[in-house]
Order: structure tokens, then sequence, then C-alpha cells
DNA sequence: CTGCTTTTTCGATAATCATGGAAATAAGCT
DNA sequence: AGCTTATTTCCATGATTATCGAAAAAGCAG
């Protein structure tokens, strides 16, 4: 992820409407929400949730699809992932030890092989 | 980490400047470098440096101390760390099999316990 | 105290952003 | 075609942000 895809990103997660939205259709994968509810479940008018997911296409965190009359909106894991792994090698880079707890913090919430076999 | 902090940090982030000086300072820890170093190195003038200092330390994600004539900064890898749980939780809360590749990623980066015994 | 260095604060300007009313587009139904 | 629903675009407003010149503050040295 280069500098400006990320900044992009940071951006648009940097406003609490957008950041809501994001998380809500995070919880909402992969089924996807119609930019109608979003704007409901949050208490924004259709018009002023619309230039927020503009944002965040443009961010290329959600994307969408058109189901007839409702266009649905989807979290683009991927994007937050890479985000995510932008913002960490940083600390990483420079000293690897600075970012171990984060590993540990993390493994327990979401290993990526279950303990359970 | 709560929503406000996270916004704050996200948006201090969110800006090349602010963004390249809080890289550089990762990269310095835990020496710190004076302010005047700062915006010499990324070619900007004092007072505009000075503002985004202060931005990043209203974020939480920058500490300075006087020493002398000079103000040195210093990252604050713990808030850049919590940031990154706070995002990556949204995403393993709803579903936790979206970030095992973040994690699988992140682990030869920075694993908290080095191979080597 | 005067002068020098480093950094911040003040203040102004231009640019970008958030918000939402009103109109436009798109899709389906009768 | 006309009518309803869902969403976006257009446009104007007020608010916030980025930038930086000029002046102020904080510290050190003579």
């Amino acid at each position: 992820m280069d500098t400006n895809t990320a900044i992009a990103a940071l951006a648009a997660l940097a406003q609490s409407t957008r950041l809501d939205t994001f998380r809500l259709l995070v919880k909402n994968e992969p089924e996807g929400v119609p930019a109608g509810d979003l704007a409901r479940a949050l208490s924004v008018p259709h018009n002023t949730m619309s230039s927020h997911l503009a944002t965040l296409s443009r961010a290329g965190l959600i994307r969408s699809e058109r189901q007839s009359r409702s266009i649905i909106y989807r979290a683009d894991v991927d994007v937050l992932r890479n985000l995510t792994l932008f913002l960490v090698k940083d600390c990483c880079g420079g000293s690897p030890e600075l970012c171990g707890p984060l590993i540990a913090e993390l493994t327990p919430c979401c290993a990526p092989e279950p303990l359970r076999s």
C-alpha cells in the first residue's frame, strides 16, 4: 500500500459517521447493507450518507453493487488489512520488539489457525 | 481506546507531513528528534511543523520533552498499537476468519518471540 | 542585560470538508 | 406512459484545516 492510498483510507475513517458506517458494514459482512438502511441505522439524511459512502468508496474501503432498486454496500476488509500492515510495518521496520506486544494481543482474538482441531 | 481517541489519531495520521513526521519519529525511537531537525528533514517551515507536531501531540501519538534549548519529540508506539487493535478488532469481532491473514502476514515481520533461542 | 538559538503562538488567507435542501437519475410496478 | 422507491448529484452554507509571515516566549552564553 502506497502512502497516498493509506492517507485516503485514514482520512476516510477519521470521521465519526464514516467510521460508524464502516464498522457497521464490517459487522454485516458478507451480505452487505443497502444505502438507505445505513442512513436509517445511523440517523443521517440520505444525501449526507451518500456523500460519506462516496468518500469510503474512493478510499477503497467499501464496494457497492446495485441490486434492483437498492445499492448494497460491503466492506472491503483487504484494504483495512493493508492499512493495518502499513501502520504496523513502520514500527516493526524500525524496532521489531516494539510490536511484539501487538501480535501477542492480536493472536488470542484472531489466530490464523484455531486451536480446536 | 474509545472512538473519539481513535478518530483523533486517524485524523492526525491522515496528512502527509504528519504521517512522514510520525514515521520518522518511529524510526528514531527511543532517542527522539528535536523539532527543528524534523522541520529541516521534511523541508517544512518551523511554524508549520510546530502546528503539525501539536496535532500529533493532541492525538497522543507523540510526546515532547524540553532538553535545554531544543524540544525533543518521540513517538508513542503504544497509541499506534492501540489504534491498530481498535481497527482490527472491528473485523475480528464480526468474523475472525477475515483477520487470520493479517496475523499470518504480521508474524514473520515481528513475532513476539524470536525463533532463535 | 544583550544577543543568539529554538520553538511556539498569533493572525490572516486559501483550501477542503460536512451538511442537507432540492432536483435529477435509476429501477421497478401498474 | 405515469407513479413510487432508492439513491445520487447539484449547490450553497458554515465549519474546519493547512499554510506560513511576523512576533512572542524560553533558554543559554557572554
